[in-house]
DNA sequence: TTAATATCATACTATCTTAGTAGGAATTCA
DNA sequence: TGAATTCCTACTAAGATAGTATGATATTAA
């Protein structure tokens, strides 16, 4: 049973993917999702669909054949967590009457609850945002790899 | 689809019905869940669903029959989102191997992401305990109510 | 005493998401 | 040419969500 702000395998691999990823930026040489799948055991057809909405995004540039893969295009130092798992979503209110207009609401606990919610929300952005990809490189070459 | 954050009903009507029931730790007199669910339009059954876990938590005291209902008897200071949202849990690792002890994890980038997840999980922890409900009760009271 | 009001308990269901798998077509390059 | 790669569509098993259905049991106001 999952709860709340519980990561799922699949926000996992997008992160991960990313991380494979984000190099090929600065080398601007392709690299493929069979590699990936390789290093981060992550099955290579899943992989196919993960990385589908940032090439329609144009995050990401795809090169087809022999030696072929994927660069990323965008900066990984204007990259992070809440646009890597937000991609796809226009609307991030998080309870529906924040998007909703409902002008005169009949419930009784709806707006305390939304007013709670908010503090929360903005709270997960803040930190999701805080999250960048390149921050997360430069880690891993220094002090992080031990 | 919703995404990594968003509130799902089912949270926010815990989070309704917490606010509904709290008042009964004050005056000590049962709350029905039928008034409940006509306040706060949730289902019926679905809320006898919802506040079963609490009443064997022992936070609430049931009172059946004719003037029945169900009773705080945890103090709504010592009760927060995060209490509320994972009541069930006992493991809140948000990612797998932070529970799981796995001394030689060969992948790449899962310790990376692990520590990225980590600094997010703090952050919502963090946020969700800080959504007290004896805090909300006392908005409303107040200039909340506009 | 009885009828209404509650909780308690179990089971069922439709829809959606997750976490993939399957099969192949198109492209590129050694 | 053949191997490696992306591209595209479809399918699936398991689980969660958001309830509904049916009834039993307990209490009390009338």
């Amino acid at each position: 049973m999952p709860h709340f702000g519980e990561i799922s395998a699949k926000e996992h691999y997008l992160l991960r993917m990313m991380l494979c990823l984000a190099p090929s930026y600065y080398s601007e040489k392709p690299i493929s999702l069979a590699k990936i799948s390789t290093d981060e055991q992550i099955s290579l057809k899943y992989l196919e669909q993960l990385v589908r909405p940032f090439v329609e995004a144009g995050w990401i540039k795809s090169a087809r054949g022999r030696v072929g893969g994927y660069i990323m295009i965008k900066d990984p130092a204007t990259i992070n967590l809440k646009l890597i798992l937000w991609a796809d979503e226009q609307d991030h209110a998080s309870v529906q009457c924040l998007s909703d207009a409902q002008p005169n609401c009949p419930l009784e606990n709806r707006c305390l609850s939304k007013h709670a919610w908010e503090k929360v929300q903005k709270a997960l952005e803040q930190a999701l945002e805080d999250v960048v990809l390149s921050d997360l490189l430069e880690l891993r070459q220094s002090a992080f790899t031990k």
